[in-house]
DNA sequence: TTACATTGCGTCAAAATAACACACATACCC
DNA sequence: GGGTATGTGTGTTATTTTGACGCAATGTAA
């Protein structure tokens, strides 16, 4: 993707691009989607550039598409980042040389960049990391174990987290984190993952039953070493109208 | 501002700007303030370029200050757009030959510009509004009668009240917006004004003091027809604390 | 068959919310 | 000065939501 633009700048908005948290739920485990690219050592959030045609949205769908391979998927933009020196020092001897850009052409990566930060919540089980290139590494990360980033990639991602611990209260989630089949307790560990504390197991029911989007299976998940939960589905049309609607009013 | 601009391109960063969506509260009105310049007959959300050795927090800062004087003012980044058509047309002949910029120079205009959008509270007796220059506009206009816009502007002064009013379920409001000493009513008002919708007098009072942000003077509002209401002055201490802290905690 | 872990359902007290009643203060009218 | 209109301060009550638990039921493993 970066040898693409370093031939075609002009085909790239100058000084804009895309990063995205991309949050899975696995093992219990919040995970977000890092890369880790060969020219230095530290990871960082999949990312991209603005075509000149397209809409930033647009350009956030694609970023998420070629690294998950899905699409339709709950996507957000949070925040836009752009301190004057967020990629001073970046883009700098290491990978300009890497790449053998000329000096002309580097300038383009060594101005500032305002980075437009998305989240995406996206299944585990059916996002299968892509890389760039071959030497690139991709990997799901546990958010309590994320390494070094580059830049303010930390900045990022902890702004995308809070912001959908902010949220959590103003919307329903599980939808694009759980797989089709789910039951309450994993329902109730990925809220506690995301919020990083306790729930009570009884209070969590009434509450998540009460919104109205939850389908009762007559089905009970097997292979568990005590009483078989029961699986639910959510109720996608309610789930949309509750999305879309918000669920604390408070005043 | 914008002749200093096309004096010095190179001085601002390409393809992105600043737009502010100030509010003000008078006359039991929530009111934006606008712009119209000379060259074009629509009016515009006061915004701006951002210095390429400033970040773009501080070019926000810049605007509302060029705008109202005013400074250490509640302002805050909602959202970015960003859509490929969303300055198409403008920026067009009509304002290029005002200025009379010579077609070079009128690409670094006409290239999509990606916005950034903020919005602020500001005391509307303070701020006083100024103008760019001689030939400007600008007003204070009530939230639900303003005028067409250009470009997107009226999706970002939407979307930034949008933000507002879920954000009053998140943070106290009010210090920015009112006087330094106020009555509950006005407080109320504030509030009724930005969800647009009536609040119990009764039970908003007990819900506003018990947030404990407010400290009730031994005085009271004068001249008017009725009995005469009690004036609050804010807790500064405690209502910085709540806006860290954010009210409601839901799960 | 029993022990164990975890689920499903229910209870109860406390807190928050919504709906409403009444007394009080000030200006204005007559 | 008495009555009225308007809007304020305070209190009451029923309802809903929340928080903190108890306990029986269920499936696996020993």
């Amino acid at each position: 993707m970066l040898k693409g633009i370093i031939l075609n700048n002009e085909n790239y908005q100058a000084g804009i691009s895309i990063d995205c948290v991309i949050f899975g739920f696995h093992d219990n485990q919040l995970k977000v989607l890092l890369i880790k690219t060969p020219y230095e050592n530290k990871w960082s959030l999949p990312g991209g550039f603005v075509p000149i045609h397209e809409d930033i949205d647009t350009a956030a769908v694609t970023v998420l598409n070629e690294r998950t391979g899905m699409q339709g998927i709950f996507l957000r933009q949070f925040a836009t980042f752009g301190r004057v020196k967020r990629n001073d020092r970046h883009f700098g001897k290491a990978v300009l040389d890497h790449f053998k850009i000329p000096e002309e052409a580097g300038k383009w990566f060594t101005q500032r960049f305002v980075t437009i930060g998305y989240y995406a919540l996206v299944d585990f089980l059916k996002a299968v990391p892509h890389k760039g290139n071959t030497q690139e590494i991709i990997e799901w990360i546990d958010h309590k174990e994320v390494p070094e980033l580059i830049l303010d990639h930390k900045e990022i991602l902890d702004k995308a987290l809070h912001t959908l611990r902010i949220e959590l209260n103003l919307m329903p989630v599980g939808y694009n984190l759980l797989p089709e089949k789910f039951t309450i307790p994993e329902l109730q560990k990925l809220y506690e993952t995301i919020l990083d504390k306790k729930l009570d197991r009884r209070n969590f029911l009434r509450k998540i039953t009460n919104i109205g989007i939850l389908n009762k299976l007559d089905e009970k998940k097997s292979n568990v070493a005590h009483k078989a939960p029961n699986l639910y589905t959510f109720d996608k049309e309610k789930y949309e109208e509750v999305l879309k609607n918000g669920l604390n009013q408070g005043w």
